[in-house]
DNA sequence: AGTAGTTACCAC
DNA sequence: TGGTAACTACTT
């Protein structure tokens, strides 16, 4: 008897474990990596084989097994080397393998699972319940009609209360409830028709029907029409019928695949290469032939052809029939990576991210697989893509904290890369402007090969960057968002008809509201954050999204003086409309980009210069290239600098140099004015003159000393428990464990057990613990022999990118 | 996650 | 005593 190993396709931490199934005969080509059906307590669940072999008495005798029910697909979904990647995570993250194999499906499970209800074999007719009406419509039409869903039995018996009585009728065993499963891909299928050979004489034996014989002359022109094609030509669905019932058409049918994204051209007009983009592509087309991991930084200012450096290598990957993965760190900015990879690769492209719909990521994933397309671009989920022979993975913006998942599993897309790419024998290429500290110290170390590309194309210069100290401008009585000098800078560019982006971090209209009396902040209910304005008159905690209304008078005490502090975007923009009434402005923050592509026609419209000004929240300022622009201002980048956050600093340093980047990248000079109140700050300093390696210098120093990363690994917990006193208890208990396991650890520190910032959510209050170590693998282990990545209250984070 | 079985507590 | 709500154990 032959058995398989199991994950069962569920997101809990208490059942990350195999499961053993007998794997019947009818299933032998079920293998290592293959989805499957399967019972699993009262229910069927997705599940996925990680191992097929003979029944083992000693192992497998314990308990009864049972069978797997079906295969899911006809081929395995994981290749051994991504099922080993996939294992590899959950150790590293600390979560379920059946958490990271989700990722690696559209729509996190193969199958659509529903509950359908039928008569119980062993039914007592007679049972008193089905004395009553409605328990006896609903028992009758399940035995005249058989397994029924839900959904159906409600609409054919509206009258019967049917939820209420299929739970009696299941409680007296009179009914019974099964599951089915659905194949939630969902493939679109086309008709297409074939003709036999159409000679003179066949056209006059139909003579008298005209209507056949015009469909049929078409097919003298073309071999070949879709349904939809003889549609449009005004053949009738009953002429097709016709035909193809006498023979003179073959109906085939041909998966149709859904690409939002059109094809491209194909048109390469290739520019020649910079000295310095020559450099770095010989480098990594070097690394692609030898075909055994290898990991690169691109260091490159902004506009220095990057993109093209991505292409390149691409090029090089394609030509050894191995594919490529290039990340992006927004969805908002694939559209053109996409387009300059189309003038190149035409349609050898797909892109995957989680904007698409469920049937267009099939669609996708099923020309990989096929082979139909050997480039993948798209945000970080596209790294989960089932292919199989992957030469490069590219990380764009690799510094850019949107590549760690916020929500469980908490992966970061650079160690996801890496570890594909190392079980792929890929090479990996981070590129930044900024690179983030840990890569750049990586690549000092000599652990990645650093590629440096200093100067934007053509000498193009980089903008010219000035610093406006708001502490002066208050002190001439100046108290508008916009300073004189930022106000001079967009008079000027709109005079000249050249564009700006303003960049505000803080959407909403006031950041906050607060009562004058007793300075009371008005908070969220739910978590305790404060609530941020909105110019449509309502309160909303950017945190969870509960809106409410502006209170008439303090919550705490009961005054009438609540005045509004803080400016966000829509205040900015009310101010420049008034500033500057002949400007057309247009806003983009998450407020304005709800709907899908939102972000894509904000840009090019700015872009057709249907706009002048561009303002928005840090989303203005990634990666996009806009000829147009010529000036920027950074209305408060500092805010930040006053967060306990060791990386505010650098965040600081790069949003103002990523924003700064987007000014004058074609033409003239662009310049830059930084509104701030810190501007001896050095991360100011050093990003008013786009220095990063002065930045670096700096920085990297102080990390040395508060033992930070890349010096230290970070590992959050966070325990959330609905009382505070059992929250604040297992936290707590936990640091006592681990400072007696740790005690002569010098590398290992232990900040807390603190109050999350968040310090409630959906009812549990929250306490963080950080463990700053410079031997990771040790506390993992320590983890996971004490259980914790086990536990419901317990939320492990490797590598937080928050740490409060 | 989702279920079935158990316990606790209310109404009569 | 019955009926429900809250809690717990379990899934191969």
């Amino acid at each position: 008897m032959t058995v398989a190993d199991v994950y069962i396709n569920i997101p809990v931490k208490s059942i990350a474990q195999e499961f053993t199934y007998i794997l019947p005969e009818m299933l032998s080509q079920v293998t290592i990596g293959w989805r499957v059906f399967v019972p699993f307590g009262n229910v069927r669940k997705e599940g996925f084989v990680t191992c097929v072999r003979p029944y083992d008495p000693t192992r497998d005798g314990g308990h009864a097994l049972k069978e797997i029910i079906e295969a899911v697909d006809e081929e395995a979904w994981f290749s051994p080397q991504l099922l080993a990647a996939a294992q590899e995570l959950a150790a590293f993250y600390l979560c379920s393998a059946a958490e990271i194999m989700r990722l690696f499906m559209p729509g996190k499970s193969g199958l659509r699972i529903f509950p359908v209800y039928r008569v119980a074999e062993d039914a007592d007719a007679a049972h008193p319940l089905l004395a009553d009406a409605h328990a006896h419509a609903v028992y009758c039409y399940l035995s005249e009609n058989g397994a029924r869903r839900m959904t159906e039995l409600r609409r054919a018996l509206p009258e019967a209360a049917v939820d209420e009585y299929i739970e009696k009728l299941l409680r007296y065993h009179l009914v019974c409830r099964e599951y089915r499963a659905d194949k939630r891909d969902k493939a679109l299928y086309e008709k297409y028709y074939t003709a036999v050979a159409i000679t003179d004489e066949l056209l006059v034996g139909l003579a008298r029907k005209p209507a056949q014989a015009r469909a049929l002359l078409l097919f003298r022109e073309r071999e070949e029409y879709a349904r939809a094609e003889l549609d449009e030509k005004g053949i009738s669905p009953a002429t097709i019928k016709n035909l193809v019932a006498a023979g003179l058409l073959t109906e085939h049918l041909r998966r149709r695949l859904r690409n939002p994204y059109g094809t491209g051209a194909g048109a390469a007009r290739a520019d020649e290469l910079t000295q310095a983009q020559r450099a770095a592509v010989t480098a990594l087309q070097e690394g692609i032939a030898a075909e055994t991991f290898h990991g690169y930084l691109l260091h490159g200012v902004t506009g220095s052809g990057k993109t093209r450096v991505y292409i390149e290598t691409a090029r090089a990957v394609r030509a050894r029939g191995r594919q490529v993965v290039v990340l992006v760190p927004e969805i908002a900015l694939t559209g053109q990576l996409i387009t300059a990879f189309q003038e190149v690769f035409a349609d050898d492209i797909v892109v995957l991210h989680s904007q698409l719909s469920l049937a267009e990521r099939n669609d996708s994933i099923f020309r990989v697989r096929r082979g139909d397309a050997g480039i993948i671009i798209g945000a970080r989920s596209a790294l989960f893509t089932p292919a199989n022979d992957v030469g490069a993975i590219i990380l764009d913006e690799e510094q850019d904290m949107s590549y760690k998942q916020d929500e469980s599993p908490r992966y970061h897309a650079r160690v996801v890369a890496e570890i594909l790419a190392r079980r792929h024998g890929a090479i990996l290429v981070l590129g930044s402007a900024t690179p983030s500290l840990e890569s750049y110290a990586r690549a000092q170390a000599g652990e990645l090969t650093l590629l440096t590309m200093p100067e934007r194309i053509g000498s193009q210069p980089l903008p010219q960057v000035r610093a406006v100290d708001m502490r002066e401008e208050l002190r001439r009585g100046r108290r508008t968002i916009i300073s004189l000098a930022l106000r001079e800078l967009l008079t000027e560019t709109l005079a000249r008809h050249e564009q700006a982006i303003i960049m505000l971090n803080r959407r909403g209209y006031s950041t906050f509201i607060m009562c004058r009396s007793c300075g009371a902040v008005i908070t969220c209910a739910d978590c305790g954050l404060p609530l941020v304005y909105h110019a449509n008159g309502a309160l909303v905690c950017h945190h969870c999204d509960l809106r409410a209304a502006v209170p008439e008078t303090c919550p705490k005490c009961g005054s009438r003086y609540i005045k509004y502090f803080g400016s966000g975007t829509e205040k900015l923009e009310e101010e420049l409309g008034q500033l500057l009434p002949a400007a057309r402005l247009v806003r983009m923050d998450r407020d304005t980009t709800g709907r899908k592509f939102a972000h894509t026609e904000i840009l090019t419209q700015f872009r057709r210069r249907n706009f002048d000004i561009l303002l928005g929240t840090q989303m203005v300022a990634k990666g996009h290239d806009l000829p147009g622009v010529q000036a920027v201002g950074i209305i408060s980048a500092d805010a930040s600098l006053n967060l306990p956050d060791f990386r505010a600093a650098e965040r600081c340093f790069m949003l103002i140099t990523q924003t700064a980047g987007r000014a004058g990248r074609h033409g003239a000079r662009g310049e830059v004015i930084v509104q701030t109140y810190n501007p001896e700050h050095y991360a100011v300093q050093a990003a008013l003159r786009q220095d990063y390696e002065a930045f670096y210098a700096r920085e990297i120093e102080l990390r040395r000393e508060l033992f930070y990363p890349p010096f230290s690994r970070l590992v959050k917990l966070l325990f959330h428990e609905t009382s505070r006193e059992r929250a604040w208890g297992e936290a707590n208990a936990f640091v006592r464990a681990f400072r007696s396991a740790f005690a002569k650890e010098q590398d290992c520190m232990l900040i807390g057990p603190s109050p999350a910032l968040i310090e409630r959510e959906r009812g549990a209050y929250r306490f963080i613990v950080l463990i700053k170590t410079d031997g990771l693998a040790v506390v993992q282990n320590f983890l996971r022999t004490r259980g914790l990545h086990l536990r419901d209250d317990v939320a492990i984070d490797i590598d937080p990118t928050a740490i409060f």
